[in-house]
DNA sequence: TCTGACTGTGAACGCAATGTGAACGACGGC
DNA sequence: GCCGTCGTTCACATTGCGTTCACAGTCAGA
């Protein structure tokens, strides 16, 4: 069954009260356990997403260490599926040996920081207290916005030009994941895998569709926020050069 | 005076075109130059907040690298005067020692991230790419670039001189391979085999009709990028048996 | 200078990628 | 159970663009 940590460590330090740190694998290595408990954090190892699932504590996972070098790919696979979902989990620290570093997807949002191991207990406290400080005062942006446009992350709300859109979850999601990362071009399959999840088996006409809805929305004016690359993809957005180079007139 | 790191690194990784880094202290320890030019980053090395400020680059530093174990209180110091002002300077890394993890202040935003000494590189390598994703300043573009031309390979646009070039799927690949390899002759089995595909059977007149197009819209002026290299094929830049110095605009 | 091979160039063709409207089916609220 | 919403899929229209061809221009060698 899952272990659980102390999380009323009686030391002089102001006792954590929260939620517990989702911890990965089940039984973690004794040093990471070790180390979390004379920190004096509330954990709680899982063996699965099943099991991070249904043994999810009424307030939520407070965050999550996963560590990485003894199960690679359940460990990736578990980063995924618990941060390419509607409430990503949060904050994520991952831990990895030297080996995994250029295996690592620095460009893709699946974990807030690393460690690596061995585990140096200070480093490691560090890291947790730091993670906990940064996201828990507005680092992660609740706010999506992209010269007209502005998301609304809580709320679920859209809007260009001050104008609110009603848009529907999908056109949300999407719209949500493309003007994140402006400029940049993604395949209809890319945006499938992100957008739609990475299991998801459907046609790429589905995208085609949901660009084309997104755009009439959007309003004549600003349909053009979305640009087809062809052969290649979608765009939102002007791309990122160096230097700000305007609008082309063409 | 002040350092340079190399933003145009020669291998044959596409060169990383950005701002440079403000890297401290003034010279920083060798591992650290070592290790900022052998990935490729632009930097510049300063002294104290005077150097930082007034020899700023005109956009603005991309980032800043902290060296805190050989002289803590002079990195502290920079730390808060960079991150305190009305435009925080970030991201900002810091490099510690071990025995210096006590004394961070990590509930104060004087950093985002911070890496221990001594230096492995791939991990500081991680760190910095992560943290340039994360802050949004984009990650570092990926880049293919000769001269006047600058192809970027996640936006999937061109430019000459700044000026946005309008490519289509075709003329970009052939570009981008042909940018990828300067110097170097192909001739069109070559290139139909690498740019179309391995099993492509078509004639090599379609080679020349899309070098055509993109020296059209490459402009006179750089339409001599690429060279004809007669009863053999084509060749993008300066010949590898010329002088090693950039193609001069001409 | 003549000749043949190689390359540049404009136009036309045809296909594949994308846009678009409509229909279907799943799902949830009333 | 009915109805509206929404995601998906299909069929068809449209457009972009890759390819080919014919011919003009250019170069190298004799």
């Amino acid at each position: 069954m899952s272990r659980y940590g102390r999380a009323d460590w009686a030391g002089g330090d102001p006792a954590h009260t929260m939620d517990p740190l989702l911890v990965y694998p089940n039984p973690p290595p004794p040093e990471l356990a070790q180390c979390l408990d004379l920190d004096g954090w509330a954990w709680k190892s899982v063996a699965d997403l099943d099991a991070a699932m249904s043994e999810e504590p009424g307030e939520g996972w407070s965050g999550a260490i996963v560590v990485a070098d003894t199960d690679p790919e359940g460990a990736f696979a578990l980063c995924r599926r618990l941060r390419k979902v509607e409430m990503p989990l949060q904050p994520l620290l991952l831990l990895v040996s030297d080996g995994q570093l250029p295996d690592l997807e620095l460009r893709d949002d699946l974990f807030d920081d690393f460690c690596l191991t061995p585990i140096k207990p200070a480093e490691l406290q560090a890291r947790i207290e730091h993670l906990f400080y940064r996201t828990g005062r507005g680092t992660r942006p609740e706010l999506v916005e992209y010269g007209p446009l502005a998301l609304n992350l809580e709320t679920y709300q859209a809007a260009v030009d001050g104008e609110p859109l009603d848009l529907t979850y999908m056109e949300y999601e999407l719209l949500k994941f493309l003007a994140a990362h402006p400029g940049k071009v993604f395949t209809r399959e890319t945006l499938l895998s992100r957008v739609w999840g990475y299991d998801y088996y459907g046609g790429a006409r589905t995208v085609d569709v949901h660009i084309r809805r997104l755009r009439a929305k959007l309003g004549e004016e600003h349909a053009g926020l979305i640009h087809t690359v062809r052969s290649v993809g979608y765009r939102f957005g002007q791309s990122r050069w160096g230097v700000q180079t305007p609008e082309p007139a063409r």
